[in-house]
DNA sequence: TGTACATCAGTGAACGCGCGTTCACTGATGTAC
DNA sequence: TGTACATCAGTGAACGCGCGTTCACTGATGTAC
């Protein structure tokens, strides 16, 4: 009954409450349902029931709300990686697997938020949160597959290739399933998983 | 002289001559300068010194337009591939690497197509010259991995996996380098060669 | 060879669109006394 | 506890932009007789 009242009145305040949070949750849900290419502010706005000027208190330009979109979907995408490590089981090769199909599963489900993380014309390349969620995602494959004590040097040193070999294929295979470059896959017959895992079975990455 | 005075007469003909080719090519151009996002059809017209609507006689739309230019893509990628593979020598080995490091100078060297080429929802993609030239490059790399007599089968079948493979790790090596996934590599001291043969060593998809 | 006329390939002004952002404003909140 | 006032977080109308496309048109070309 009080909680009643009070969330009817947080509802209707002149005073949002936590507009920063529903405009990026509506953010998402435009991203979601129009593609990159298609998102706009304006809409984002709308959605959250709010004037089109709002977001001004809250993040500088569509720039910097676009930077926290893509840096919610690094952070997604670095927990689905963990999660599966962790689930992986004892061998590496076992674990490796489950990090690539894992990283396969997020860009096909996530396809818009996946383009977004991306299109780094679109981004703050310089903002901390964003880049450190990307780290994060890089370091959890880095660990398995060069080793959780190997050395940190620099990417383009020689001793990267295993990781860069391995991203390369995951990140590679999720963008041509997505763009059509490899057939017809709407239908969801596609056998990504299969596919994926008899490829990895290629790449002699660990040991 | 006298063709000083055709040439002078076709340049201020109010017929063009040849104005599609003069659109096709201010559009590579243009696209070359503002990337796939900036690209705009108005701003092609103003680069071939005509009217906006003069397009509409050769194309029916800018999808038409852009399926046009990313056709023009597949086929010079198709032609890198071959040249390419046609000079790796008599090493299938060898061969792969120059696929590969042919692939990704084109991505590198020729961005904005290289991404145009994936941008599917700007494409027609039931255009017929489009997929033509997009299967001429597929089955460049596909003979090369999986043999010349190796029997057509669909993109999912398990047999695929060596090529797809091969394709992914090149498509994602350069998509990855494009976007910044790998770290500051604006300053050119990227060393995408030596790495690109590095990773495809560790690709056991001949024999 | 000359002329009438259909066809073709352009023009350029105008339309309508949705966008991101600006501006002066207003209503609610928090604080000082 | 009540009041004055600064600050904050919104409003909503308006601006200017460049876009793709439409429209009625016009000038050049090709063809029939």
């Amino acid at each position: 009954m009080q909680d009643d009242l009070i969330s009817v009145k947080m509802e209707r305040n002149y005073h949002h409450g936590d507009l920063r949070q529903a405009l990026v949750d509506s953010a998402l849900t435009v991203l979601a349902e129009k593609g990159v290419d298609g998102f706009s502010l304006r809409e984002t706005a709308r959605r959250a029931g709010v004037s089109p000027a709002a977001y001004k208190h809250h993040f500088a330009d569509t720039r910097a709300l676009m930077t926290a979109l893509a840096t919610i979907a690094f952070a997604r995408l670095a927990d689905a990686l963990e999660q599966a490590d962790a689930a992986g089981g004892q061998s590496r090769r076992c674990r490796l697997g489950a990090q690539g199909s894992a990283y396969v599963r997020f860009a096909l489900a996530e396809r818009a938020l996946f383009d977004l993380m991306w299109r780094t014309t679109l981004l703050d390349l310089s903002d901390q949160a964003l880049s450190s969620q990307k780290a994060r995602a890089f370091d959890c494959l880095d660990r398995l597959v060069r080793g959780r004590d190997a050395p940190r040097v620099a990417y383009d040193d020689p001793a990267m290739a295993p990781t860069i070999a391995s991203w390369s294929i995951v990140h590679g295979f999720a963008r041509l399933t997505l763009d059509g470059g490899l057939g017809a896959n709407e239908a969801g017959t596609w056998q990504a998983e299969a596919l994926l895992a008899a490829m990895l079975d290629l790449l002699n990455v660990l040991r």
